[in-house]
DNA sequence: GATCGCCCCTAAACCGCTTTAGTAAAGCGG
DNA sequence: CCGCTTTACTAAAGCGGTTTAGGGGCGATC
């Protein structure tokens, strides 16, 4: 097999608006205008710079028109984790699905923005880029003051209202109420609680977590139960096994996990499942989100809904809104609401009182 | 709820090389040198120029550096359908967390480019990239040519080795077939094979498509089984739950149905589920990819694995070494494997005999 | 027949950065 | 003290487009 060599001569041979021009024997506005304005040229000249232009296969250079226009048609999305792990996770899928309809619509690209080299202001500075879509970021974030510096409109998801750039989230604390709710109402006294991780370099939970374990310790406190077992783990099927290793054994084992991701609580599920636990007999499991899969699973996942591609479609409406100029406000949180599936049920006390 | 008002004077207020040129007392040449060059400074000078380019804020434009320095930093992944339709299947994401590893060790971002405007030469035009990955493309699109008349530098996935690009495949036929044969070893002679849809303009089948049915076919062939039903269907659960109703009825039903993605096949069965069916009792379902959900369905789903993930590893890997100007090979297509899981059986007849 | 306005088209400035070529000053050996 | 290399820095020319301001030709108007 013969290899595919050094391209040759990269962009020495690129066909410019000058080279259209000359051959075209008009000058370089005219042919900017056969694209851009077509009506202010005769309809000859029109005809003639537009063959020769696509005889020549002249195609404009993408950042020279970035520069000289100042917008290059594309929306980044400031992913605050690795890809792989971010994306090992469906509910981005999901978010990126929203989003792209609203891009579709208007003509964008989306440019992925993980951290660059660690940094997500370097990669910030580094993308060329109209608008940013911010994931999960703590409204305090240093980057965010960059961005509002630089002018680039920005919208926050799963974050908080800063003072410079618009929110869009959910309901996390009502979803999360509902679901400790569920599993009180159900009998359980002994929870565990699964944190999602903080990302990057901040101290303490992303605002979202915040948000979930308020909204579950609410419900704790109104049934009186004790303080639940908080473990941290990453919103993966593999951390979600592992955090099985962290749960408490024995007589403080609880008979009800409450995860702050559905594939934290899936991984945990098979995890347990594979120790020889039943599910939800043994211990019931609760998760959060709704991924598709989470229908799926054997049992099929209790969890909290909430409406993730909506999520990414308004939070690309507002920013493309943002980026035309227009004023824009923070909109109310977006509803979530408990689906209970097959994965959670009497704690074995409960069951063996009823029966 | 105070709303987030227009930018203030958008770019009036970038920082712009210049600025700091000025505000330092430097040309902005040294200004460039501070950041690029730093040795080619003083130490007193580079000091001086870095810490009043940081007071003031100033990052370099990146459409501006990215045509001056003809380079962008970024990759762009060439999506042959809409965002909606690919990202509801997980295999774009595992693909994305492998070219994803490659580009954060790279310091690469990545775009994200769907058909604008309902054309892929479009898209490729906006986009400012360094080099392209491109997903189920016809090895003779001409978008293709379009992109090495540019010389922009292309990897190839799920398509053929053409002329001028590299490209990257599993071994389809050897899967398919080996899915098929397990099937036919079980007893079925009933097959229905659900295809995977012509993208975007194209008449016939995708590469991929065809080398999948190439290895169906083959098997069948070997087995002197009946031609298969083939039907049509894109790669989502929606999409396989509406080809149930596609497929033929009473006496001529298949026992055994081969899909060419897992998240038809899961959406297949699904339908057939709710409609009755037992699966693999009454129908048995062979999916394709293995994507991380299909061994969590009831039943857990056969199908054929494919390393999705390294897949998108070498193809970032290879589109890497061809920008940096090294010559490159069509790597031999990565291996496929049959996955034996619970949603395939004995058809009936064969298991009453048995019993 | 001069004036005006309109239609087409162009020259040149500009977007913000990198980089080449080059200059002035300092260092240095003889 | 002179010529030669270094060192430290700069002017200006790109990169490849868009856009502003305006010029020439020409028919209509007065």
């Amino acid at each position: 097999m013969v290899g595919f060599p050094v391209l040759e001569s990269p962009s020495v041979t690129r066909v410019t608006i000058a080279d259209v021009a000359t051959a075209a024997g008009v000058s370089k506005t005219a042919v900017s205008f056969a694209f851009n304005n077509p009506e202010r040229l005769g309809q000859m000249t029109l005809d003639r710079v537009l063959h020769v232009a696509h005889d020549l296969g002249y195609t404009p250079h993408p950042a020279a028109r970035a520069l000289s226009m100042r917008r290059s048609g594309t929306i980044g999305v400031l992913i605050p984790q690795r890809l792989t792990t971010v994306f090992a996770n469906p509910f981005l899928s999901e978010l990126i699905q929203g989003m792209g309809e609203l891009c579709e619509e208007h003509d964008l690209t989306m440019l992925l923005v993980p951290p660059l080299d660690g940094s997500l202001e370097g990669a910030i500075r580094q993308a060329s880029v109209d608008g940013f879509i911010s994931l999960g970021l703590s409204p305090d974030d240093h980057a965010l003051e960059t961005l509002h510096r630089l002018g680039i409109p920005t919208v926050l998801v799963d974050s908080a209202a800063s003072a410079n750039h618009p929110a869009v989230n959910v309901d996390d604390a009502g979803g999360a109420e509902a679901a400790a709710r569920h599993l009180l109402e159900l009998g359980h006294r002994e929870l565990a609680i699964i944190m999602l991780p903080p990302t990057r370099s901040q101290a303490g939970p992303t605002p979202t977590a915040a948000r979930r374990i308020a909204g579950y310790q609410a419900a704790l406190d109104r049934a009186g139960a004790p303080a639940p077992h908080v473990i941290t783990a990453g919103a993966t099927m593999a951390a979600g096994a592992r955090a099985l290793d962290a749960l408490p054994k024995g007589r403080r084992r609880p008979t009800a996990v409450l995860a702050m991701s559905d594939m934290t609580a899936i991984g945990l599920m098979s995890a347990a499942q594979s120790s020889g636990l039943r599910v939800p007999e043994d211990i019931s499991i609760v998760g959060y989100d709704d991924v598709p899969m989470a229908a799926w699973t054997s049992p099929a996942l209790t969890t909290v809904r909430q409406p993730i591609v909506e999520k990414g479609r308004l939070a690309a409406r507002l920013l493309i809104q943002r980026m035309k100029g227009k004023e824009v406000v923070s909109p109310p949180p977006l509803a979530t609401k408990l689906v209970v599936r097959k994965s959670t049920s009497y704690p074995k006390e409960v069951a063996a009182q009823r029966s």
